[in-house]
DNA sequence: ATGAAAGCGCTAACAG
DNA sequence: CTGTTAGCGCTTTCAT
């Protein structure tokens, strides 16, 4: 590969002369620049971004990190298209990796991120005390958090209120006649459950029905949890006649295991699932689904660090995004009697 | 953040003895080596991959990088773990970008790779004449093409077999009764879609069944264009009975459309998507596919990275992987007479 | 308007 | 076994 000796050479002319064409900084002779720029273009030149990154100081790379919990969940890849969207338009690369859900991947890709001298991360923390995003953050990195919250620590963080989007939910299912709805979570120790289920609760008892603790039903955030819990679900001697499901492969998992049993949806068992994907209408019958605005999350995200990356100092920020309640036919018309 | 000269400070010895613990290269007095490996924990010191990646001679980066056409498509998604997982067992770390089929972006980000200095890239070109993906194969740059080949250069690549694949689809259809069947193909430039079409009329002319050339419905690879053509084929006069999609986002807006429609699969109409997805028994009736083995194209390539990125002069390799009929029940039973 | 040179953090060759 | 030192490719004073 071409450096900037290479091209000064061709071009007749100093390093540091490239270097300002490069950078269009400065009082360049516009004679010059075109030499210049003609013997970058004939050595294919391409300035390197590892040279540039360890001279630049902080907040100075063009460069941001993001750390994905689950690549297969389809709400992280509508986060990614926004972020990218944004960086992209500010003119900043990002890096990607995804850890699965394993802690240990985390650590490593965080670490990693670190030592590529990122100007700034997004972070879905695994949990709200999640300690390798917490020291993170303390080394002083710009960090927006996003989806999760961190306890005890002062963040920029982007969520969505699960309380309120819950609480929709369960009251369509009310209004349509539901009394046991049963609520497929994730694990606990995640806050978005939790403020989930809070929600779920709070409709409950708006409408003055009992809370049956076995009604909810705690797995972790996949797929086969889905399909595991509602196997217990239909098992359950008085079976509830709806589901609301913790995120999209909860929600996949619940449709298999409905579907395998024949069920009739959602005549036999309505369904409602916490995250819109944007092939819920292929289901049969359409899914009807609380929908976050994954990529306005990764909007606002990928702004508000940048913002930070300007200007350390500002004060934090919070920014709640509503979700929608996308009405579609799998909560259905009332439980049979 | 603490850098190598920090550290040598703090434990007293000099920066070379510092860098050879982290390298734990050659022999260094397991006295010293103790207070150097204290002396990092202090300071929480990580080495600079930025800096270690200036120095480094091209193919010891331990980066690789994939630039992935559309994150959207669950079957890259598959593609992606693949890759990851090989590469964090073989010690390297990845970045990825996702150009969301925008041949704009593929140059800005194949340019980015370049310019991090990765070792290798795995590339999915936007189609067989990719000027973009052959110059960079030119500089010399490692690269392992996945999904589609390239013409006219010489490049190591792991493909499935469309032609077969979708010979193997037709045939169930056929064997169903099927006589008009529906190919809802992605852009013609693009080698997979003809290749799934060969294989689509191969299996017709075995069968001593004509090629209809209006059921061949051209659009480009999305949900949104599956809708399109599906609506297409439904305004027909002589309707087919079965669709046979070119790959799963154009599925999954055919379903959407059918549904839309309250036709009753597999009796009004029957499908088969060319690639499986996790959560293909989610939806209703199961969706029969031509299942890719997404996980697997991502792991080999990776692996032949690795092996090219070590030795440049072997022979490039062209591996192709069988892709699996998965019949489930959309694909169903004979059609209505 | 341009060039010379220092230095970002690290590794490796060489010396001791 | 350990230290000194020369760059990797670039940006940025400081001179000229």
């Amino acid at each position: 590969m071409a450096n900037l000796k290479d091209v000064a050479i061709k071009a007749g002319v100093s390093i540091a002369t490239v270097s300002r064409v490069l950078n269009d900084s400065q009082k360049v002779n516009p004679g010059t620049r075109l030499k210049v720029k003609k013997a970058i273009k004939a050595l294919n030149f391409q300035p390197s971004r590892v040279a540039r990154r360890l001279r630049a100081q902080s907040g100075q790379s063009k460069l941001i990190g993001f750390v994905i919990p689950d690549i297969q969940n389809p709400f992280y890849v509508d986060v990614i298209r926004g972020v990218e969207d944004m960086a992209s338009k500010m003119g900043y690369a990002i890096i990607m990796s995804n850890f699965s859900q394993d802690a240990a991947k985390e650590k490593l890709y965080l670490d990693i991120m670190r030592s590529e001298s990122v100007d700034g991360l997004i972070v879905a923390p695994a949990h709200e005390h999640d300690r390798e995003a917490i020291n993170l953050i303390e080394t002083g990195l710009p960090v927006v958090c996003i989806d999760r919250v961190l306890a005890d620590i002062d963040v920029d963080v982007v969520v969505v209120d699960n309380r309120q989007g819950a609480r929709e939910a369960i009251e369509l299912l009310i209004k349509l006649g539901h009394r046991r709805i049963a609520y497929l979570s994730g694990p606990q120790k995640i806050p978005t459950y939790r403020e989930r289920q809070t929600g779920y609760e709070e409709a409950l008892r708006n409408h003055n029905i009992a809370v049956d603790k076995s009604l909810i039903k705690v797995g972790d955030s996949t797929h086969q949890s889905g399909k595991i819990l509602t196997e217990k679900v239909l098992k359950m001697s008085d079976r509830p006649t709806a589901l609301f499901a913790g995120n999209n492969l909860i929600t996949l998992g619940a449709l298999e295991v409905l579907h395998a049993h024949h069920l009739h949806l959602p005549v036999d068992m309505s369904i409602i699932g916490f995250d819109d994907m944007y092939w819920a209408m292929s289901l049969n019958p359409p899914l009807t689904a609380v929908s976050q605005p994954g990529y306005e999350i990764g909007r606002r995200a990928a702004e508000m660090l940048f913002q930070r990356i300007t200007d350390v100092t500002r004060p934090t920020a919070k920014v709640t995004l509503k979700t929608k309640l996308m009405i579609r036919r799998s909560s259905g018309a009332p439980p049979r009697q």
